[in-house]
DNA sequence: TTATAAACAGACCGGTTGTCCTGTTTTGTC
DNA sequence: GACAAAACAGGACAACCGGTCTGTTTATAA
């Protein structure tokens, strides 16, 4: 009765890709509901079934742990959710409708709002840390810039003559952010539908404006 | 030598308003460049010459201090801010823009992205607690309504007739909430112009939209 | 097998946090 | 001036946090 060897003697299997999956998933998860500085490593260790030696070997600062969430498991949700439909989208304007609508969809049947994961840590940690800071600036850049070559593909395909493609990308950035930080305060997921109708109907009357300039131009002539 | 009365001995002055007062500006500045949870009540009673029980005295709890520090401060920046600029101004779209200029040059001359109280607040604390939450959302929606009401207004003066005042205040709101998310982010305000530059085009078009829409009723007779 | 490093376990520690508590001083009221 | 309540001072404390440390086990390669 020296030594207790835990539970059962000599039954551990090594697997750091699968605990640092683990740790990766909970800490996501935790960083997301409660936000960075509200989520103990302890109760993370807790909920990854992970000691503090294993934790450490993998992050070994809290920080590190956040910043492997960032750039691993944000940036990845921005590009599934975002990026990559709007890459497969027809045109810019049908990949903006389909992701509020399947986002405003998930939200809704899931009947909870959780909020963007890239905006609720970028407003934690933006300022906290410049390395945080650079990671969130990076996500949203790329975010921005997957948009705005969507915009200058239309253009290449002779549709959305008069949009300036970097503006309108900071403004389906920005209006999808602060949407979905209405919905996530007032959790109702319904503003998203609202935000989504105010902007297609600037975007689409758009097109009604460049038509009656055109139209002015070949009267002149 | 029993007992030291501090400094100078009887030489104190209660002034609950004045502490109270300072107490809830180092707060208010605090859990707008931290946050809430990186916000010790140490060093705010340090940063706001209080001791610990005069702090306790007026705030039980720092749940109690944050919330007041919502319900006076928050609500009333938003206010001052947008609420009182858009009621004041011709029209809603007047309004809109005055106001995104107003706070891109005074980001300009900081040079320095503090972000948006309502929204840092929002993101971190409105999955934290209801009572949060709540006051949140209860100054989301009198901003929204704010603008919805200018709009109405507008529309009585017979402009902005096919908008739609609770859509289109939705999307002001998103667009600077989210606006003002990139720029705290990338530390730009570029952002903001960005943003209103895209969201006038679309607005502005709405009516050329409508004109033409009129011109063809026109026609039809 | 044996050497070697990676992977993991688990206790430990200094510092911090929010809150509470007791006591003292000031203020208002009769 | 007496008295009660408000305002304030400041220490104490238990819980918790993140990080470190030592030691053990597992995998890898020679």
């Amino acid at each position: 009765m020296t030594a207790r060897p835990k539970a059962q003697p000599g039954k551990r299997t090594n697997d750091p890709e699968g605990l640092r999956k683990r740790v990766l998933d909970v800490a996501e998860a935790s960083f997301q509901a409660r936000g960075y500085h509200a989520s103990s490593l302890g109760d993370l260790m807790a909920a990854a079934g992970v000691t503090g030696g294993a934790l450490h070997h993998h992050f070994p600062t809290k920080k590190a742990l956040a910043l492997a969430v960032i750039e691993e498991r944000v940036a990845a949700a921005v590009e599934a959710t975002w990026i990559a439909p709007v890459q497969a989208a027809g045109s810019t304007r049908e990949g903006v409708r389909s992701v509020f609508e399947a986002v405003a969809a998930e939200l809704e049947q899931q009947g909870f709002v959780r909020g963007c994961p890239l905006n609720n840590l970028a407003h934690e940690l933006s300022l906290a840390d410049p390395d945080f800071r650079t990671a969130l600036a990076g996500i949203f850049s790329a975010w921005r810039q997957a948009i705005a070559d969507k915009v200058g593909a239309d253009q290449q395909a002779g549709r959305e003559q008069d949009t300036d493609p970097q503006r309108f990308a900071a403004l389906a950035v920005a209006t999808y952010s602060g949407a979905m930080s209405m919905a996530k305060t007032t959790q109702d997921s319904a503003v998203l539908r609202d935000c989504l109708n105010a902007l297609e109907q600037g975007v689409s009357s758009a097109r009604a404006k460049r038509r009656r300039r055109v139209l002015r131009q070949y009267k002149a002539f």
